[in-house]
DNA sequence: TATGAATGAGGCTTCATTCAT
DNA sequence: TATGAATGAAGCCTCATTCAT
């Protein structure tokens, strides 16, 4: 078999054998076995297991944004049809390509079962305290109620994803005060989202 | 020294080891040698790394969901004013407490600096390409631009860590396709966007 | 409490525990905490742990061995009377004490439960093969058959458990031939179990 | 070298430690030395230590009842001529596969040699006390003495063997009085005593 | 008499990785 | 191109045992 082949072949059992168990967990034994082929092999086409896992990475990133790219090319000139298309694009790779995403975005099955529960425990916590305050504001707003629990649990999720990853953003821009993103991400969110309920809609 | 300080003292390297190595990567034989104390007594205090790593994940999360509601309550009744207070309390924890952030937040430091870089590569590739429909946007929509491109960034950060934590909404919500979700994100985000540049500001 | 009740009272949780456990399974921390006090205590009393399991096989031992004597000297001057009786005092000791005999003995529960059953297993299939032979040779004898397969078995436990004890006297008596041995032994049980079946009878 | 040589090699200097050392006394460490190998190869082939044990267990075993069975095959039809020979087997292994038979019986070396001395003594003076009874039933019964002091001797670990096997029969039969087994005991070990002392001979 | 706190030492096990063919 | 055989290194965990009080 060619090397290119082989090549490809290891790497699609390196994604799923990576995202079943996480990369420590995971064994060069268990991805050459499920590959039908002897370990040296492994270490012949890709170096070591973290040059495994890296081209694993890189292909599955590669295909994720080049899916984004793709979609969002092809949506015409005005760039929020572009964005929603890009968007659209990855919910569906993620949707489709289960391992693929959770290699990329690796995560619980790193750790241990406890560890997991305990991690999603305490992020359920922060997603139920968050998902309260905005189904306060909904009902306070008065705006009537087209947003449900469901809703608020969406908004609870994308609130806190864009917390935690401002994180990062935060880190490479250290002038900037917590509170100052803070008030920007208020403004972002709670504007969008009062607006939204005053009727205001985005669409395609 | 009595047992009770112990354990805290413990768990306080061993949140700082984690941090630092990851959770794999750290060994109980340095935790137990920075606390300066013999490993039999981690593993007394503690019962196993797991144990250890768990106290620390469960101490770190109580002190940031504490802060967060702490903050929350003390801020009045209206919601969003508790919601802001909650997340300003969240970005200054995170702010002063690097290292439970981190334990809590974990990440790169699981895996090698090789892979970590890559895992930064690929995200920062589709925050850049995010970045720059955002920037279109802002400047498609002629509303003068006082928005620069460290605004951009922001937006996309908060995007793309929305999307990421809305695939968990959507593992949990099976029902939903997502196109419904991509709709559902881009009216929140692009319309309070849209409306932030329109001159619309949210202060507390 | 004064030392000598302590030290009983250690001894008798001692025996407990290693008969559930075996000397290397069973920890001087679980002694310490059945026994109610701390494990200083058992070092300052006992010197170390071979030493508490010295202690538990000296006394059990003693009783035992105690048993036996004062039944065979309460026996009468007939020497298979006294044989009778100290055998007797031997077997109801090892049904009543459960914990000492299995201290003394020592056995199974000093390995894991998968070695325990293999030696069992071993030990089963000798007993199967030895008990066959006494079978036929019951029925070949033509003496008509008061044995049945029970008999049998008891027949094959003491003469495997005779050879086996006899290894020990063959290591002490270099001279002697195997054969010898075996000879001997087929003289001692096989006459004895042949003038049985031919109606000889020992009573005390 | 192939794979099953080294199996049976590993077992082969398995077998010789875990006589010497007993079970848990002996490392895979020292074992994997003296195979000449290192430690990886021990659980590559055999699995782990238990695993070790077990196949240095099932591989004496049957070699110890197969030569059992050979002889007992090979002794013509008579049963007692067929125990005879299994016997005899029995004991020429013993003798010639020390090692082998250590294994299989496992005791003193499983303890620490103080604690295997303790268990040596007590059972030397349960030897001493039956032997004394059954010199002492020689000189009376008054048929001369062709028996000795060794032949005493010999008697009595007979009988405390199988007195010893014999509590695990009266465990599996627990309907058994200890009275009634001492008496069957009795029948089949005096009996054969005294008709032996009488003249009776059995020869194969 | 009694103990809470502490440790040195050592064992089993598992990898990623490489020869020699 | 392909592999069967082999290992260095390191980690988790558990004990018997002892201070200092």
């Amino acid at each position: 078999m060619p090397r290119q082949m082989r090549e490809q072949q290891i790497i699609d059992v390196g994604v799923r054998v990576f995202a079943k168990r996480g990369y420590h967990a995971a064994s060069v034994d268990e991805i050459a076995e499920l590959a039908g082929i002897s370990k040296p092999m492994v270490y012949l086409y890709l170096e070591s297991k973290e040059g495994l896992f890296l081209a694993c990475l890189r292909r599955e990133a590669g295909r994720l944004v080049g899916a984004f790219q793709e979609a969002a090319r092809g949506a015409g000139a005005a760039p929020e049809l572009r964005l929603h298309a890009g968007l659209s694009a990855f919910f569906a790779f993620v949707a489709e390509h289960r391992d693929s995403w959770i290699v990329l975005h690796r995560q619980a099955s790193e750790l241990s079962e406890a560890i997991a529960a305990a991690v999603a425990d305490a992020r359920r916590a922060v997603m139920a305290e968050v998902a309260g305050l905005i189904r306060d504001g909904i009902s306070d707003s008065g705006r009537g109620s087209q947003l449900g629990a469901e809703d608020a649990d969406f908004v609870a999720h994308a609130l806190v994803g864009a917390a935690d990853s401002l994180t990062d953003w935060m880190e490479r821009n250290p002038g900037q005060s917590p509170e100052g993103i803070t008030l920007r991400l208020m403004n972002m969110v709670w504007v969008g989202m009062r607006d939204v309920l005053d009727g205001e809609v985005w669409v395609p």
